[in-house]
DNA sequence: TATTGTTATACTCTATAACTATA
DNA sequence: TATAGTTATAGAGTATAACAATA
């Protein structure tokens, strides 16, 4: 087991150390994992209540109010009340907010290339499949990161 | 990257499963991953002193302490007095830490067995030499567990 | 004085429950 | 009464510092 780790204790290893350098990397952007977790999500369901974009995230109400709060005061997310029902706040990218996403992105991609560096291109895409098949088989859709809770700062 | 996740982000999403997945497979021995950690590298390094032991986990003296004693209160590991070095102990497995490690170690397997069910024998060695190459390129060598640190009950 | 293991303490993370304002 | 969001609080997890025994 310790000698020669079989696939499951690999991926578990490799998962955190790829989410560690990740963390790494976001940091002069002064961006989290579940920041970016929150703009990827956001990108592609703007307009719906802030509970809402929870659930997608996996995040509950309480971590959902830190977050936001965080994001909003940094200018990357506003809340916009619903006329509706004055209850929800409806969540929106700002300009600012869909610029740090675009960052956030070439980060990702410079982070996977230099963790994938030892791999030939076709070597990259196999892998990708076969976890690929493994995430769908398991029923992991949605886009959980390390879920690093908001702070207490406001 | 929402859409279709690269193999870095699915890296990290399969082995928060993974990690999840066998600490619950785990749980119906009363076992924790943190323990496996501690009795697969006491199997290899029988008779070395508490912290160094704790180093090759990647565990300070203070966690050690906790964690030993857990493992001591259910009898799988035993700490001597060192008779040239009364200030520090030596570990040993005891034959019920060795028979857990044995049944912990077919928890292993069935996890991984599980986790790759959609994968044919072939596939499953070819992710596990693909893995292996990042892990070496990574300098990751150790096995580090998600170490969920001991619980304060003596 | 330095080191092994231990204990105490403070700090962060996380989940839950209580609260407000709207419905 | 129920729901969206917020605030408060308590429990776990983690790191660090102080301590006792031995070297």
């Amino acid at each position: 087991m310790s000698e020669h780790p079989g696939f499951a204790l690999l991926l578990v290893q490799l998962g955190m150390e790829a989410a560690r350098q990740f963390s790494e990397r976001l940091a002069p952007l002064g961006m989290e994992p579940r920041h970016v977790g929150m703009l990827v999500r956001l990108a592609a369901n703007e307009g719906k209540a802030q509970q809402v974009i929870g659930e997608l995230i996996g995040l509950n109400p309480t971590q959902m109010v830190f977050l936001v709060d965080e994001l909003e005061s940094r200018g990357f997310v506003e809340r916009r009340r619903n006329p509706a029902d004055r209850r929800s706040y409806a969540l929106y990218l700002t300009p600012a907010g869909k610029d740090m996403l675009g960052k956030v992105r070439e980060v990702g991609q410079v982070h996977q290339a230099k963790l994938g560096k030892s791999l030939s291109q076709t070597e990259q895409q196999q892998l990708t499949e076969l976890l690929r098949r493994i995430a769908r088989d398991q029923g992991i859709t949605g886009l959980s990161l390390p879920g690093i809770p908001p702070r207490r700062t406001r």
